[in-house]
DNA sequence: CGTCTTGATTTGACTGATTCAAGACAGCGG
DNA sequence: CCGCTGTCTTGAATCAGTCAAATCAAGACG
């Protein structure tokens, strides 16, 4: 069979080719890779993979709507293949770890700004910001357990069960 | 009359300095200028000016909370007075030039995600995407007007009127 | 008002992520 | 199987931001 990627590719007219199928299949494996990740990754398909290569094949991916990039302030780049569901994102604090999120709200009223200064709006992105399970063992609100190292350990279960909301910290005036 | 900026540097510990006030004087006329217009602007009042002291003392007062630094994805890093209250930010695709907003709801119901996988959740951050008012005149949705020139013809009045949601166009899916 | 301590700034080199450019190469339509 | 064109390779460059050592000055003290 051929590996679905390379109808994925050619539905949005793009060439079936080696380093594309190694970069969406590194992605499929570690949903929210850097470039970094992905480059070390893909050499295990195809050895003489480059850098440079990588991002030229994210570009095209993203430009062709089959990866999104999303850039946490303070870190490299993460891609990622979910797309077209809106979804966001937490982000640890401490140790880069990335995990998706459905929004909460059906159709958010708060992501309709008060004013919009004359901006034709058309997309909402939304960061949440704290620390993963792991590094609220070690440091507890601080120290990393392993600062910038979300290469393996990361965290990504799409669809988790419904937590309380009573669990969250959340930080006064943080949240508007 | 010492200029309430070293009032608002001493009682957060810091020294007053030349560079100190300059920057705060930068950053008071232009609500969201990155680190090279700063120095830039700064340089008017303090011609000898380093990038590399403009660096330090942004640091310094984003460590002290007197300033917060934004970071919107492909650009360089953008730095304002405005904290304390949450507010979040507008951005031109095109221009780059960033409005603030405030939330249209108090206690934002959809800023708590559905399942936060174990991530203990402090801040919630949320950036808008899209126009401005100059590049809607030209490109209309694409084409840049002057890409990346984001120093001058900023927008940021803090406080605008009510629009009516039927004003913006909000992409299908875009926002969950 | 002068001295001293310590924090701030200067200077200059450096890193890490990403991009640009030119030529070699390979998908895939014919 | 051939060739056109888009893709990859190789190598160099850019850009934002950081680091470290040496100099300088704010402000406490006497």
């Amino acid at each position: 069979m051929e590996t679905r990627w390379a109808h994925q590719l050619r539905a949005v007219g793009l060439r079936v080719t080696r380093p594309r199928l190694s970069v969406l299949s590194v992605l499929a494996d570690r949903p929210h890779a850097d470039a970094d990740t992905i480059v070390t990754g893909a050499r295990e398909l195809h050895p003489s993979l480059s850098p440079q290569a990588v991002y030229g094949v994210l570009k095209a991916l993203v430009a062709q709507g089959l990866a999104r990039r999303i850039e946490p302030a303070g870190a490299p780049a993460l891609f990622e293949l979910r797309v077209g569901d809106n979804h966001h994102h937490l982000v640890c604090r401490s140790c880069g770890a990335v995990a998706d999120v459905d929004c909460a709200v059906g159709a958010a009223p708060c992501l309709v700004p008060s004013g919009t200064a004359g901006f034709v709006v058309d997309e909402a992105e939304v960061v949440f910001w704290g620390f993963c399970p792991d590094c609220q063992l070690d440091g507890q609100g601080r120290a990393p357990a392993e600062p910038r190292q979300m290469s393996e350990h990361q965290i990504s279960e799409h669809q988790m069960s419904e937590h309380h909301i009573s669990e969250h910290q959340i930080r006064g005036g943080a949240i508007a």
